[in-house]
DNA sequence: GCCGTTTTCGGCCCGACTGTTTTCAGTCG
């Protein structure tokens, strides 16, 4: 938790540094924040073991910054920030929120009107104050006001299952047109991230005027804010998300269009992300070129371009898939050619985290394993809910049973089957605040499987909640633990758990963590399966389906898996059915 | 403020647009 707290100072620190003009400052701070929340490790523990040095290892900190972690972790604030703070104290992270307005708007718009958060700026911008400003103008008021209002209705950021969709349904449109040679989504949509903030789609075109035009005039189109001659800019009418079952707001998408021999660098600059970006193109310069949208170039001379392969590969470099795009180890792996394999979107095998209508769920076990067939998977896992989860319609033991014998026959039953697809019986058991389970020993002992969660007090102390979970862990019955830290995104924040802990169990008792890919959940995320993969404790991706439709959430969950660097050898339903078995009676 | 198989000093990522300007700063991606 400190590293979170010091990063975000930094960033602000960052932040007043640019807003003074300051040069160099703002990166240094800047580099350091990003490094903190990204270290596995707690900066206190680092300080405690290894003193100011261990510190100052650190990527981005030297002697300064680690003087400003030890004053934090010894007295709970940094002076100079508090400096900062007073000499204008604005709420920079919410004013820089509106799009339009930087550190430098800040400090001025502090200085001359006095504005210091979002109200005051809604205000101000009302009553038409801010136009009389030099530098500022009507038509950026206007902005502004805009601006706000966006930031009031979305909280900023899409989750990616609301978008995707919408993204490939706009991809689809424009491959119809005869003009669209070749086509890709960028930025922090192809590189899958759990939260998108606005949408880019790249296309080559010889007629670019025609493409501008259909793009622009899409159902679905409610306000163009821009429109050039290769490049456009709309927002998309609020949809219905299936999966959060919430109107969700309009996303604004920008469509750029190229020429075929700069699309691999374009994709390349606009799949980011900006810090994964700033490397490449030091890594160019190194070498002697130069990297930008346009090209890979030696002088004048384009010596790459049309593919992104060609492009990493000129930089002497492995390609690098884009979930794995955030300059977290990535490049140096790649130069190093020691990139990971990471598991492939059709290596799953699959879903062992599926309810049916035994638990309230829409479709039957047939349905379902139907379903499963179809998508060419090999097993299914029915994991309904248990008795706990009196609003879920858990089953008690006895339904348990009987349930299990529906899902005998089915297997006995050759008609589903090609005879060698399998329906597992499983259940999704709750975790009791001791850390019991909510169904008797002898009745999990005759599951193929028990996925154990917590569904309820999740507000404990960390102590209490990793023991509730480890104690979970130890029973025997026990092989995968649902949705291990319990996050809603946009809603819910995880909750208090040492998942340094939990990995050390799972490793002891070869408890499988699951990645569920839901698209509110994605718990576990990122930085977790890395740590997960490197503790060699197995991951299993689920999609926690309550009907047929669901199943094809499973993409999700292997995105994630992707952006923790999972390989297939890390994720136990990747294996065949005799080897999955095999892991989970250990 | 950080960093170093050219450097312990002198560098630090690139290009375009917007809205406001008469040559550009700030912001964005």
């Amino acid at each position: 938790m400190t590293n979170q707290e010091i990063a975000k100072i930094f960033q602000n620190i960052a932040l007043y540094f640019e807003m003074d003009g300051v040069s160099f400052k703002p990166q240094a701070y800047e580099k350091a924040a990003i490094n903190l929340e990204t270290l596995s490790e707690d900066v206190k523990d680092i300080y405690k073991k290894g003193g100011r040095e261990a510190l100052e290892e650190i990527p981005g900190v030297g002697k300064n910054i680690a003087d400003k972690i030890i004053e934090y972790i010894k007295t709970g604030k940094i002076k100079e920030y508090q400096a900062l703070k007073k000499k204008t104290p604005v709420n920079i992270e919410e004013l820089i929120s509106v799009e339009g307005i930087g550190p430098k708007g800040v400090k001025y718009l502090y200085k001359k009107l006095k504005i210091k958060n979002l109200k005051d700026l809604e205000r101000a911008a009302k009553a038409g104050k801010i136009r009389n400003l030099p530098n500022f103008g009507e038509k950026k008021e206007q902005n502004i006001l805009e601006g706000i209002e966006f930031l009031k209705r979305s909280k900023g950021r899409f989750l990616l299952g609301e978008i995707l969709p919408r993204v490939q349904e706009i991809i689809f449109r424009l491959k119809k047109l005869k003009e669209v040679k070749q086509i890709s989504e960028a930025g922090s949509v192809r590189r899958r991230k759990e939260t998108i903030g606005d949408v880019d789609v790249l296309v080559t075109s010889s007629n670019p005027k025609k493409v501008v035009d259909y793009f622009v005039s899409m159902p679905g189109v409610v306000k163009i804010w821009g429109r050039g001659p290769t490049k456009a800019s709309i927002r998309l009418n609020d949809g219905f998300d299936p999966h959060t079952k919430d109107f969700g707001v309009g996303v604004d998408v920008d469509l750029r269009v190229l020429s075929d021999r700069q699309f691999g660098s374009a994709l390349q600059y606009f799949t980011g992300s900006k810090e994964h970006n700033i490397v490449l193109r030091k890594i160019a310069i190194d070498n002697g070129l130069k990297l930008s949208e346009y090209g890979l170039f030696r002088g004048p001379k384009i010596i790459a371009g049309k593919t992104e392969k060609e492009i990493y590969k000129t930089l002497k470099m492995e390609y690098i898939e884009p979930e794995l795009r955030e300059n977290t180890g990535e490049i140096g792996a790649s130069l190093k050619k020691k990139l990971p394999l990471v598991i492939g979107y059709g290596d799953i095998k699959g879903d062992l985290h599926v309810h049916s209508n035994w638990d309230g769920g829409k479709n039957s076990i047939e349905e379902l394993a139907n379903e499963a067939t179809k998508m060419g998977y090999r097993y299914i896992g029915i994991a309904d809910h248990t008795k706990f989860l009196r609003i879920e319609n858990g089953l008690n033991e006895k339904q348990l049973v009987r349930r299990n014998k529906e899902i005998d026959s089915l297997n006995s039953k050759s008609y589903i089957l090609n005879s060698k697809f399998r329906i597992l019986k499983g259940c999704e058991a709750n975790i009791m605040a001791d850390g019991s389970i909510d169904i008797d020993d002898n009745v999990l002992a005759q599951m193929d499987y028990v996925i154990a969660g917590v569904h309820s007090q999740m507000k404990m102390s960390k102590v209490e909640m990793t023991e509730r979970i480890i104690k979970s862990m130890e029973n025997p019955n026990v092989d995968i633990i649902a949705h291990p830290t319990g996050r809603i995104l946009k809603k819910r924040d995880e909750y208090e758990v040492d998942f340094d802990e939990l990995l050390e169990t799972a490793k002891k008792t070869g408890t499988i963590l699951e990645i569920n890919a839901f698209p509110v959940r994605l718990d576990l995320n990122d930085i977790h399966i890395k740590k997960a993969k490197q503790a060699g404790v197995k991951m299993v991706i689920n999609t926690d389906a309550h009907r047929k439709e669901h199943l094809q959430l499973m993409e999700y969950g292997i995105s994630q898996a992707r952006r923790g660097w999972a390989e297939k050898k890390d994720i136990v339903n990747a294996w065949p059915l005799e080897k999955l078995i095999e892991a989970i009676k250990k």
